[in-house]
DNA sequence: AGATGTGAATGAGTTCACAGCT
DNA sequence: AGCTGTGAACTCATTCACATCT
């Protein structure tokens, strides 16, 4: 109710799931712009190049404090910089992959640091032939290394790609091993210590809702 | 305002993204609890094993007419039968995969009609050096043939699996070629004609979200 | 009794409108 | 003038409470 005076706001996890996605969004934009040597940027212009509302924007960036530059817009370095800061993505983040499967392979290549921040550092299956293979620059290592790989790697991030039977037993045995957040790729709802971040990534669920789209036109 | 008598309501495209993303799990549960070989379920046992209310559930699922037997629950096999048939998700769904590098490649042998209603039925690239490769059960073609191949097998679903720089041009392709709903995996966002249903899976946007969560926890 | 179907109340999220800084 | 920051209005979604049916 009162207005918060200039306390720069912590931003801790005051945010939801959708602000943090769009954040993200925006701060891969602002990357973008920073390579093409854009220094200064209007919540409208960032609207315009989504298609969200540039209120909605400088709400979303007022979390962070006052970033923005009345009658002229934010500037992208610095704003760039507050929010790599705030995601803690300033540097590279190791993260490992348990299933290595076609799916888990395949990620383990994609996400290899050439991209992004994000660096596949490990991956793990508990198929014998499946471990001691080689896919782009890792070995794949028994399930049970998971918690030295941990500790060593300091990954705290894993993606979850083992079949849907496994995937509650594999999440266990990766929660206890120190991982505190897991990208889950089984169709299955599985549950987690409070302390653990869960998302899952659900591609039965999207086709679907295509599905649905099409069926629903067809059938008027 | 006034009670929609017997009409069935044959909800159209009046579902929110939200809803279908929840039918479809509503979905996938009365498969398993059919296999069980349960025939009456309750939105309270529903609303259990997900953490979701069971009014929300009944609102849900009310928007196809009156399902449910009060005092008894729902007929799993009439409400699944309801379901499929407003899904189109009756027969085997085909699906294109355009981009066949790892991902593509990952995901069409995922896809391969073994675990689901989906099926694979042509991949697709541009690159010479894998035009031609046999991928599990299908053979890479040039994305020239996809037009083709959408008449011929009649997918309405393509997933688009390619380098974000190539991804609104093949985007296009695919869309005059006559697909009509694209499941996007590269990290952009991309434009499509209103007739043609768009969506994204940024698994980058995931692990950030992820790796904010743990951030914040920590500069608590 | 027991569970559905649904209007009314609540809550979350977004847009609007404008005050305030540059 | 231009664009941010933000309270107030508004829309959309979910929960509550209860009438209704078996």
């Amino acid at each position: 109710m009162s207005r918060q005076p200039s306390k720069p706001t912590h931003a801790s996890s005051e945010l939801s799931s959708q602000q943090l996605n769009r954040l993200s969004i925006y701060l891969r934009c602002l990357k973008r712009l920073r390579e093409e040597g854009v220094a200064q940027v209007s919540s409208q212009t960032l609207a315009d190049r989504f298609d969200l509302s540039a209120p909605l924007i400088r709400k979303d960036l007022a979390h962070f404090g006052e970033l923005g530059i009345r009658g002229h817009g934010y500037d992208v370095e610095a704003l760039l910089d507050r929010l790599l800061d705030h995601f803690g993505l300033e540097n590279e983040v190791p993260v490992i992959v348990v299933g290595m499967g076609k799916l888990g392979s395949a990620l383990a290549g994609h996400f290899d640091g050439s991209h992004g921040v994000f660096h596949v550092v490990a991956g793990f299956d508990d198929s014998p032939t499946r471990v001691g293979l080689r896919v782009g620059a890792i070995t794949v290592r028994p399930v049970e290394d998971i918690a030295g790989v941990v500790e060593t790697s300091g990954a705290q991030i894993g993606l979850l790609t083992v079949p849907r039977s496994a995937a509650q037993e594999t999440l266990d045995r990766m929660t206890e091993a120190g991982i505190r957040s897991v990208l889950n790729f089984a169709p299955a709802r599985l549950t987690a210590p409070a302390t653990v971040h869960l998302r899952n990534v659900d591609l039965g669920i999207h086709l679907e809702e295509l599905a649905f789209l099409i069926h629903a036109e067809e059938s008027r």
